[in-house]
DNA sequence: TGCACCGATGTTTTT
DNA sequence: CATCGGTGCA
């Protein structure tokens, strides 16, 4: 996206056809009919999109008769950005968002014919997962049997599928599968699940596009108003469209036949969450006489990289006919480093950075450190943060994610839709007012007798027939009394005035100040900083229409994860992602990390081929990132789920035909000023002479030769004990011994018995003051010696 | 009813 | 190691 230093060519609003190569000028100009367009990557996807739009309009064609579906709300935001540089304000007008937030739109709209108030709320996957949770609970399942996340990600499978509750009952083989994995019940739970996020005016993320083709099919005014509306519909990331999203598209562009989709097969990367690849491979058959146009020129990366990355994505069976070639230079080669732990790895790294950033003359946003999990940014953000490293994380836990903002957005959501059961059992007691888990359970039941949402049953106490001592049920008409306070309040005033109010009222704020934790410091902040972001937006917010404004706000939260506050002033920042989030970015320099077996391909994608082939198809996504250099790296031990592991290196490393790529020596990384001993030295592998051993067996098994023991590390002699280094917990078990007095963060002062095991085993027997003997492993107990 | 502590459990990737 | 849910005590 963007334009990458190799992407000078200047847009400009009058001749913007002569920006173009001839198939991308080709793709723009074509104008009625199917058509796809293969986009191989850094082929100029992204301008031919913004600029097929453009040209769109230039023919006359209203932009109201255009809809532009997206994976992401960023590149949503940055296309429609783009187009009104290009075409003008007159851009505003047409439909562009994500499948999710459109159709969420579209349905509110709509809601009332599938029995749904237009304020439904919509489930993020900590909402469903609590109802599955519930339900499982309820029916006195066996969790261990039904996992919540298994269970919520086979219905997943189901809805986008399209698969309903009455279609699963209707068809013996899915039953049978439940059977056969021993979860009989399933059937079950999903029309439990389906029931109950009716009954609570919710749809979760697969709901809206499930509920969308439900719309589409049974009601075809509805229908023809949509496909009359829409005449020219282009869908960007085709490859990464499920069944349930191919059928809109389908259903919407049936009448005009004007359906431009844009995607590259090599680049789906979403299979596991229902992605499928055939859409895009079989898109003629789909659409007879379709047009196809395919990109093939990279403008973004180095000859070295496009050519890197041909070879590996070559391995692949399951792909379209294309050669991505490129005129640029062929740049440096692939560097590839092996270390021997991570923290070694992250060190590698930000040294890279840092020298690279010197040398060049660059900046720090010009990197991007790319992993395949997110857990691994911790040790990369260490290794940035003592190396001063100004760096920024995506992904993760968003923003939004956080529980002070759950909460927060959860009075919002009930006061919006008071049916809203999850909202409900997340505020109905906190802060704490004394409605504990036994009176939810009377409510519970009762609101299920009477067939009441929970919130009418106690808007209404008097009239029910329940057991409640006088204190609880005034403590319930308090909080009945409070949520209507802040619906008449809502009706009036803005969503800013009301956030304030909720936090005001409800003495969140106090709670959370009152323990003075660091932690909960940030937490305050947190909620300040929420009610700063709705500031914002209702500052953004055009809409005239207060109570959808509140509306229109959460159902944004709901919907966005990259919407983080982006703070465009601040000093330029390293870029930590996982590759997922990186599609569709550039970076000059990219880092790669962890590219271990295992864990890239990730132990859990290794069982068929397809699933490796996914994996494959993420590295490619993950080299074609870069502009100007790439480097990839990898472990020989790691910690995962809290132990130590040896790593052998990815298959993918000698997939790549070796003449892009350069091993650099780890003896060439000096260890300076002796603040670590270089522990490559004593591995195994003579360090100038990496080899890579094919794994004998493929799959998920746990290795068969024994355990490598872990290579001997000579004692070091460390003359200076300074903690100036980063790596004082390194010097610390080598330097601790019998008798010593140590202090620990939470036992306090001890002193040492004894020692044992060496390594990553080693262990030591403490006499604490205060709670006695522990026996503590080295790695992790945080010890500082006292005497 | 509330809180503190314990143990189990978990890591793919996201709208 | 982090988070979560459960349990047992005040």
């Amino acid at each position: 996206m963007g334009n990458g230093i190799f992407g000078n060519q200047n847009p400009s609003v009058k001749n913007y056809l002569d920006n173009l190569n001839e198939s991308q000028r080709a793709a723009v100009t074509h104008q009625e009919g199917p058509m796809i367009i293969i986009a191989g990557a850094g082929s100029g996807k992204t301008r031919v999109l913004t600029y097929r739009i453009a040209h769109l309009m230039a023919q006359g064609i209203d932009p109201f008769n255009i809809l532009a579906l997206t994976f992401t709300n960023k590149a949503a935001r940055e296309m429609k950005n783009r187009i009104a540089t290009v075409a003008g304000p007159e851009a505003s007008n047409l439909w562009m968002g994500t499948f999710h937030s459109v159709f969420a739109r579209i349905l509110r709209a709509e809601a009332d014919k599938l029995g749904f108030p237009s304020s439904f709320t919509i489930y993020d996957t900590q909402d469903a997962q609590r109802l599955i949770a519930a339900i499982i609970k309820e029916r006195q399942l066996d969790k261990e049997v039904y996992k919540t996340k298994q269970v919520l990600n086979r219905i997943s499978s189901f809805k986008n599928s399209l698969i309903t509750v009455r279609a699963y009952q209707n068809n013996p083989e899915l039953i049978q599968a439940d059977r056969m994995a021993k979860r009989p019940k399933m059937g079950e739970i999903y029309a439990e699940y389906v029931n109950r996020c009716f009954k609570a005016g919710a749809m979760d993320f697969d709901d809206l596009l499930l509920r969308t083709n439900e719309l589409l099919t049974r009601f075809p005014a509805v229908l023809y108003k949509y496909q009359d509306r829409f005449r020219y519909i282009l869908v960007d990331e085709y490859q990464d469209t499920n069944h349930s999203q191919y059928l809109i598209v389908r259903a919407l562009a049936d009448r005009f036949q004007n359906i431009c989709v844009v995607g590259d097969d090599s680049q789906s990367i979403y299979g596991f969450r229902g992605a499928n690849i055939q859409n895009i491979l079989h898109f003629q058959r789909d659409y007879d006489q379709a047009a196809i146009f395919k990109l093939e020129q990279n403008y973004r990366s180095t000859g070295n990289i496009v050519r890197a990355a041909n070879s590996i994505i070559s391995r692949n069976e399951t792909k379209l006919d294309k050669e991505v070639w490129t005129q640029n230079a062929a740049g440096g080669k692939i560097k590839i480093m092996r270390t021997y732990t991570e923290a070694d790895e992250g060190r590698f790294l930000a040294n890279s950075i840092f020298d690279n950033r010197m040398n060049q003359q660059i900046k720090y946003s010009d990197f991007a450190v790319l992993y395949r999990t997110n857990a691994q940014s911790r040790a990369i953000e260490d290794a940035l943060r003592k190396k001063n490293i100004q760096y920024k994380i995506y992904g993760g836990l968003s923003f939004y994610q956080r529980k002070e903002i759950k909460d927060i957005l959860a009075y919002l959501r009930l006061l919006i839709n008071p049916q809203d059961e999850e909202a409900f059992k997340r505020v109905i007691n906190y802060p704490m007012r004394g409605i504990g888990a036994t009176t939810l359970d009377k409510l519970f039941v009762a609101a299920n007798h009477y067939q009441k949402p929970v919130f009418d049953l106690i808007s209404s106490l008097d009239e029910i027939d329940i057991k409640l001592n006088a204190g609880t049920r005034t403590k319930i008409t308090d909080f009945v009394t409070m949520i209507r306070h802040f619906q008449i309040v809502a009706s009036e005033k803005n969503a800013f005035e009301v956030a304030e109010l909720v936090v005001k009222k409800t003495r969140i704020l106090a709670d959370l100040e009152k323990d003075g934790t660091p932690e909960s410091v940030s937490r305050v902040e947190n909620v300040q900083e929420l009610l700063n972001g709705i500031k914002d937006f209702i500052e953004v917010q055009t809409t005239k229409d207060r109570e959808a404004s509140l509306a229109v706000f959460l159902e944004d939260v709901a919907l966005a994860t990259d919407f983080d506050l982006e703070k465009e002033d601040s000093s330029p920042r390293v870029s930590l992602m996982t590759i997922h989030l990186a599609k569709g970015l550039e970076f000059p320099y990219v880092y790669i990390v962890g590219l271990e077996e295992n864990l890239f391909p990730s132990a859990m994608s290794m069982n068929t081929r397809s699933e490796l082939e996914e994996e494959r198809r993420l590295f490619y996504v993950a080299l074609t990132r870069a502009e100007k250099q790439a480097y990839l790296s990898h472990a020989q031990t790691r910690y995962r789920w809290g132990k130590l592991i040896d790593c052998e290196p990815s298959r993918f490393l000698e997939e790549i035909d070796e003449q892009y790529t350069e091993h650099l020596s780890p003896a060439r990384q000096p260890a300076q000023g002796n603040q670590f001993v270089d522990k490559s030295l004593f591995s195994q592998t003579p360090p100038d002479k990496i080899r890579f051993k094919k794994p004998l067996r493929r799959g998920p098994e746990k290795k068969a030769s024994p355990p490598k023991k872990p290579p001997f590390v000579p004692p070091r002699n460390l003359t200076r004990v300074s903690q100036a280094s980063g790596t004082s917990d390194q010097l610390l078990d080598s330097n601790l011994s019998v008798g010593m007095a140590v202090s620990h963060r939470k036992f306090g002062r001890g002193r040492v018995l004894s020692i044992t095991g060496s390594a990553a085993n080693r262990k030591a027997e403490i006499e604490f003051n205060t709670v006695g003997v522990k026996k503590l492993l080295l790695q992790f107990a945080k010890l500082t010696i006292i005497g």
